[in-house]
DNA sequence: TCCTTTTATGAAATCAGTTTCATACTCATT
DNA sequence: AATGAGTATGAAACTGATTTCATAAAAGGA
């Protein structure tokens, strides 16, 4: 495997020429310029990047963390991230959290030893004091989930419009009677806290109070949604429509609903959020909140890298619009 | 950040005993093994990768070429590769080459360069004689796609007998005008191939033969199903029924078909390949093949670290079995 | 007791690059 | 002609680890 040595032995030029010539430095004859890049194009010489890493401080890679890329909402962010990155010459590392602090403290770790230069988070499962130190060895952007703390940088949704605009749609068709069913806690803050801010809002300004019963938490799954489902036949007070934080509860809701002979969006509503592909695909198709997962991920990279290459540490943030898409379910 | 010397420094003794304490060598006392130990954990020492790497170690990472991490299947793999990587204390980088070539080999110069200690590929974009020479510098192992080649390990599925099975459930259910709807080309090797040689066979075997117009090539998404429909309804001789070597075309085909008022499956049969969540999604639900996508992972990183392991190179083929899901779409 | 083997440690070389420092040459300006 | 700025290049130091080589003490065997 060919070395940084081997070229300058051929060309009989010294290391730090042919390193100039590799970094594009000024003050290069184009002579050799011309030389250098003939040589190692014909022995195939390619820099090691653990050495540029060792001593240049950039690796030229972001890492990326998500919670789970078997989740079409990330599989699309991871994507869009990685094509914008690849555009701007740099790599992406993705990595799993499986929602473990541990693992999460690990990547973090990585930032720390200039694995990577940068971290886009998508998800937090450490406190904020945890991850915050972490800040000091590079930079760390929150996307699409985010805390309440001015000090980083963020790229996040409207969630709380959001979650009006879809529980004032339903009023709007008549509901009053309506359920909630988030992927979260009730956390005080961040993604699933605004959304259920924006739930309560439209649901006050109408002067209408959910029965308890209605508030469903830490729904994930096409499983979690059929379970809803047999949970609400259950009750004596049945809600007539249902928000869902989530496509893919919202998805288990209906075909459970179908299952059980109710008819959508006639017997029970449905909201979901996310606009994943599945939502044009169950029957009746899905009435959704769509988050610009693109444009966040797009965005996310340009604000890293305008991070990474400015000296002082910078702190930005970014708000994208929501937008809804009625579809048959409502 | 601190470094291997602020810890020899901190507990008196040199940079060599302290690696040898990390890298648990033999002949270290136990009593200066300990200081070092407790000298790293305070400062919050971690060693540097890049150092390490370049000096000729391993890495501890492992690289997977995917075409699209966006695709459920892919996106399936590539988490269960990742779990069972973790596992086993490896890292792994995903690589998304989009179906370019120059992308995927770009990829492969990670492994010269020994950022990777080895590579999964889950899809081929360059020629074997392209790809070989890499090689040399590490282990490559072929996982799901695959070549006619005996020089390297893969781990794959009995795609012949997948399309086999699927065709022959259609005839069996009383059809005879099956069409047939891959996403590759017609190539005389690898994953397609396999499947068209099962389809064939199982049609040779009933004495049918195809329409060559019922055989569409290069259907990758749910909008590629639904142009088929389109196509298939402006023909005078129209399949009864349809093979698909993807769910995604599939469910495209089963919405289209409904939008035009056919029923499935009574008026159309439809058989997906994969088995996503999507083939439960749909409506009806969708009769596919399965293929054991967490074993493949599973497997692959298995047998990637044995070969990691084992000096001289070991090449290696395993075959995973494949199963019919019955649905309603049949 | 002497010699060999085992145990334990450090100095220095090494990995493949980048960067600093030193130097020399070419012009332009005073 | 002397000075200074700009251009072009190489030698050597440096990045943070691992490994080889050298050495010394302790243990075991004759």
């Amino acid at each position: 495997m060919p070395t940084i040595s081997d070229v300058a032995r051929i060309t009989g030029l010294s290391k730090s020429t042919v390193s100039r010539v590799i970094n594009n430095h000024p003050y290069i004859s184009s002579q050799k310029r011309e030389k250098v890049l003939k040589a190692m194009e014909e022995i195939g010489y390619y820099p090691n990047p653990s050495a540029r890493r060792l001593r240049g401080h950039t690796s030229n890679t972001i890492g990326v963390i998500v919670p789970r890329i078997v989740n079409p909402f990330f599989s699309y962010l991871v994507n869009s991230i990685e094509q914008e990155a690849f555009k701007n010459n740099y790599q992406v590392i993705i990595f799993q959290s499986n929602d473990l602090k541990d693992k999460e403290l690990y990547f973090l770790n990585l930032l720390k030893n200039r694995q990577v230069d940068g971290i886009i988070m998508t998800s937090i499962e450490n406190d904020w004091e945890t991850i915050e130190p972490y800040m000091q060895y590079g930079p760390v952007l929150l996307c699409n989930e985010y805390v309440n703390q001015s000090s980083v940088s963020k790229v996040r949704l409207d969630q709380k419009k959001g979650a009006y605009m879809g529980t004032e749609h339903l009023i709007n068709k008549g509901h009053q009677k309506i359920a909630y069913c988030t992927g979260g806690l009730f956390a005080g803050y961040g993604r699933d806290f605004d959304r259920n801010t924006g739930y309560q809002k439209a649901m006050d300004k109408h002067q209408l109070t959910p029965n308890p019963n209605w508030i469903f938490i830490q729904r994930h799954s096409i499983e979690d949604g059929k379970k809803v489902v047999k949970e609400i036949l259950s009750m004596n007070d049945k809600p007539t429509a249902i928000f869902s934080g989530s496509d893919e509860v919202a998805a288990g809701i209906i075909i459970e609903a179908k299952e059980n002979g109710l008819k959508i969006p006639d017997d029970l509503a449905v909201i979901g959020f996310d606009d994943q592909p599945l939502a044009e695909i169950v029957d009746p198709k899905l009435t959704t909140i769509k988050q610009p997962i693109d444009e966040m991920g797009i965005k996310s990279v340009e604000l890293l890298i305008q991070m990474m290459n400015s000296k002082d540490s910078m702190v930005e943030e970014v708000q994208l619009p929501i937008q809804l898409i009625e579809r048959e379910s409502t």
